[in-house]
DNA sequence: CTGAAAGCGCTTACAG
DNA sequence: CTGAAAGCGCTTACAG
């Protein structure tokens, strides 16, 4: 027989325990299949060492790369990943609030969520370490790409070609779309238009929910309007892929009749071909797993800013307009 | 001032607490920014209440597709997730047993792991439910395909296209290549062939580690043999497209020199047109949550089998042999 | 309706 | 090297 904080001492590998004993309870714990509760061990310790990471649509091709970064980066480790789908946007910003996870991690990598600033306060004062992808908070660690810059990319791809008819389809999400990576990419569209001196187009302009099916919904639009676009710059892959069906279905051609960029460079991007802006998805994914290790390790302050590179990718969805 | 165990109560909705009493405690932990911690929440009531799902591979396009369906059934509420990378076959062995979160969750679906029985006592024991999806265990509830059968369907397709060199790339995963999906569906495609009197050659079957990569080198051998196949079928879309990148490569045509079927049916499969057994994933991700929430609460007895059915989706990549 | 107290399963000084 | 004991932050009978 042994006490119990024996048992834990072995199991910790802490304090010293003799080598019979140990094997002792080694063999006992064995034998019962004992394990650990983890949540009694926490609780006592006073830490979590378990890392997170939240995100809204895990299932998002996006979503996906970013975490299998992650997972790489943990080379074999099991992180815990909080999921849930965005249903509504009001749900989604209180998802951060309800995650009852946050408590239980040493640190959290959250992706494509605006924490506020009470949740940054809140996640400190729980000793959380945090790093945001696809996501923006000063007083946060993040993981970023110069998406402003990326408009521009497909816009002077577009308009070196000829077009000047370019038209933008972008998705729509909580928390002030010009913050929105959507939104920064926008802007580096109206940027590179602007400086082509092409006049900026308000019809030419069309957002909704991040679906293929929206995509399609918003390129009809586009293509019955009296001046339809001869190109359209997607900020997503996803998005991009609703715009080609949309512009097939109605009998013209891509890239022919339209063309077509995209933003992610997501794997299916080189099946169908599509011209696009290459961001480091799985990159990030790494990185913000590295940082994150680095900040619970205080090898790292908070509130540092890591840029990852943009590159167009042209392939067959753009020709110059006929 | 409020003694502790009002606090607890109001949180909880338990017992009876005064209204006045009640605004003041929640208008503290507003103000407070008070969040319980889940940890000794759930040592002290002696359960936990969040839902798991532990995958090998989540960025598996299959396995999302799962969690997809799994997510929607929740309906916005958050599940944990705990994922991790396939680095080497032990490891993964082990990965069920150094899952911490088995003892926080009150169910776990897992996916695409074979548990032991010892597994599955100790689950049990620890009062955790539990729902299987692509592995199998009699004991536990599970939501299963008729592999056997979807590797008849396609191997059946390509019989009566008149194809008799028809070759099998497949995965090679642990626990047994017979027991897993692979590993039925090629017992479906000899039951096929057998049936329709075309001999079995031992070298017409290839497989390796899931990827497109493997499946592209599986392909290569394939095609160099004295008499290569005119058809192929791979036991996942994934390498389905390998095996096409591999025929296109060595500058053969699909269909026209060698049809390829491919099985899941993911969205990509529909891009390249490829002729692919469907399965049900997003279907048995809703499922099994389902099934879970049964097993919880009691309304079902574990050890249930759900079959989903399967059907063969005839697209661009199959045509009679030339 | 509302405290004080025990207990959930661990870890960690503290004695010995 | 190894127990007994306190404490981690909650919940839940138990009194009042």
């Amino acid at each position: 027989m042994v006490g119990i904080a024996t048992v834990s001492r072995v199991l910790n590998g802490s304090g010293s325990v003799s080598a019979p004993t140990r094997a002792r309870v080694l063999a006992a714990i064995e034998q019962l299949g004992y394990r650990p509760a983890e949540n009694a061990r926490s609780l006592a310790r006073g830490h979590r060492d378990a890392l997170g990471v939240v995100v809204p649509g895990v299932t998002l091709p996006s979503a996906v790369e970013r975490l299998r970064g992650v997972l790489e980066a943990m080379g074999g480790d099991p992180i815990q990943v909080v999921a849930f789908n965005v249903t509504s946007h009001e749900q989604r910003d209180r998802q951060l609030r309800r995650l009852r996870m946050v408590d239980q991690t040493a640190g959290l990598i959250i992706i494509s969520l605006f924490p506020t600033d009470e949740d940054i306060a809140a996640l400190q004062r729980a000793g959380v370490a945090v790093v945001l992808l696809d996501a923006e908070h000063p007083a946060a660690t993040r993981v970023v790409v110069d998406d402003v810059h990326g408009g521009e990319l497909a816009a002077e791809h577009l308009l070196s070609l000829g077009h000047e008819r370019i038209a933008f389809v972008g998705d729509d999400w909580p928390h002030g779309f010009e913050f929105r990576a959507a939104g920064r990419r926008y802007a580096g569209y109206e940027n590179a238009l602007r400086r082509a001196g092409v006049t900026i187009r308000r019809e030419y302009y069309r957002r909704g929910p991040y679906t293929r099916a929206t995509a399609q919904r918003l390129t009809g639009e586009l293509l019955a309007l009296p001046a339809p676009p001869t190109a359209i710059f997607a900020a997503s892959d996803t998005q991009a892929l609703g715009v080609i069906e949309a512009v097939t279905r109605s009998g013209l051609a891509v890239p022919g009749d339209v063309s077509v960029v995209g933003f992610d460079d997501l794997e299916i991007a080189a099946y169908v071909g599509l011209t696009t802006v290459r961001q480091p998805l799985y990159e990030s994914g790494r990185k913000a797993t590295q940082l994150m290790v680095d900040l619970i390790g205080r090898r790292q302050q908070p509130g540092i800013e890591e840029l990852l590179p943009l590159e167009l990718v042209v392939r067959t969805t753009t020709a110059p307009p006929s």
